[in-house]
DNA sequence: CAACAAAGTAACTGTTTAGTTACTGGCTTG
DNA sequence: CAAGCCAGTAACTAAACAGTTACTTTGTTG
């Protein structure tokens, strides 16, 4: 993240260290600008956000937002893409070539369901996006060039599922990654719903234990011989 | 839907026919608040949806829809409240007992499948309450008092199966009912994000059947031994 | 070190927004 | 049939909002 700057022997007189002016620091400012933006943007939707909670949230003026990334639909832009650079650069450090294809399979679901637990505001994001019919993810040409790595990882290992003769032969790897991603994602996102009308906090750690295991169980039934 | 009015003899000088007034009508003009609001903060969210969009969507003065209603809270609460209660009311007119549990489950998980692809505004608004934490739902003593009739459906239908032999003996109707509801929920309403990743339109006609046919093959595959 | 560019501030602007006021017209009931 | 309430209208208001202007400060470079 540390671009280092041009100019930076000798600068700020602190002995070379690579600090940048506690006064001055673009990177900072700009970073400080897009978590903020996440945040409000997570919490109230394209529609709730406020530039000026924005601002105030970053500790930043105003203008500089307006600065750094051109206005309001802009920033909610880099934030979405931030958002699926985020989950896809997790995607890519999974290492299942050791594993066997059940063993597999239930990784690539629990790796869904914790990132999706440990994300909020990535859950969050994607309704919003959605409820506008992806109106800004369809404009970005960055982010429709970054596939999901976890396709080609589940079609490796129900290749080799199959082989073995575990798996059945008709799985479509694209229906397998929806299951997985629809089990973990519902009952997250729509946790404040259900926990009222079903009087029964799915945010508790042993409901949170026990979904897990519960995608894992069906993810893997429904893709067994 | 329609109330018998006080003093409906002939009123209106129309040989007692249960008409309205074409110029005066509380009942429809509450009830075209109520729609145009409706799609409004179902396209909008309750953060991006006007107060002026919805009182010209319903074709009339703004001033009614605060006569009728309060304010804007309390109009997207009367949303919420009308949008529960229809798929409530639809639930109950489901009539299983005729069938083997199999086919039962099958039934349900066809019909809030169905249920969800009529009403992409019911979506809509479960997303949106559930961006507020369930705000307005937790407020509503109607809301709270209205239990999902596809619990005990769910239950009885259990029952019958393990009695059988035919169900495993640790299904719990919750976690069935949430996978249901989830393989439901997160392919609609994730379907622009989705489709746009994917490239592939998950609203065309064999892809939706396609659909249907994987959550009835799931659920089924979660619960038998 | 002068000249320039980039980073930053404060105060402002025009528009949009939820909600209100003050009023008119019609229906019902004593 | 008059008194009063209910349905409805148009124009208004105060606050909130996204975005801008005019300016200062800080750092870099020929």
């Amino acid at each position: 993240m540390e671009k280092p700057q041009a100019g930076a022997r000798g600068r700020n007189g602190n002995g070379g260290r690579a600090e940048r002016s506690a006064q001055r620091d673009p990177e900072r400012t700009r970073a400080s600008i897009l978590a903020a933006a996440t945040q409000e943007f997570a919490e109230n939707g394209m529609g709730g956000a406020r530039v000026d909670a924005i601002a105030e949230r970053a500790g930043i003026n105003k203008r500089m937002l307006y600065h750094y990334f051109g206005d309001k639909e802009q920033l909610y832009l880099a934030v979405l893409e931030e958002a699926y650079i985020g989950i896809r650069t997790a995607e890519k450090s999974i290492n299942l070539s050791d594993l066997e294809p059940e063993q597999g399979i239930a990784e690539l679901a629990m790796f869904t369901w914790r990132y999706f637990l440990e994300h909020p505001e990535f859950l969050s994001l994607l309704g919003t996006e959605n409820l506008h019919r992806a109106r800004w993810l369809r404009q970005s040409t960055r982010l429709k060039e970054l596939h999901s790595q976890l396709m080609g990882k589940l079609s490796e290992l129900l290749d080799r599922g199959r082989a073995k003769g575990l798996f059945r032969e008709d799985v479509d790897p694209l229906h397998l990654y929806l299951t997985m991603a629809a089990l973990g994602y519902f009952y997250l996102s729509n946790q404040y719903t259900l926990s009222t009308i079903f009087g029964r906090d799915l945010a508790e750690r042993p409901n949170l234990e026990g979904w897990e295991r519960h995608i894992v169980h069906v993810t893997l039934a429904s893709i067994r011989r």
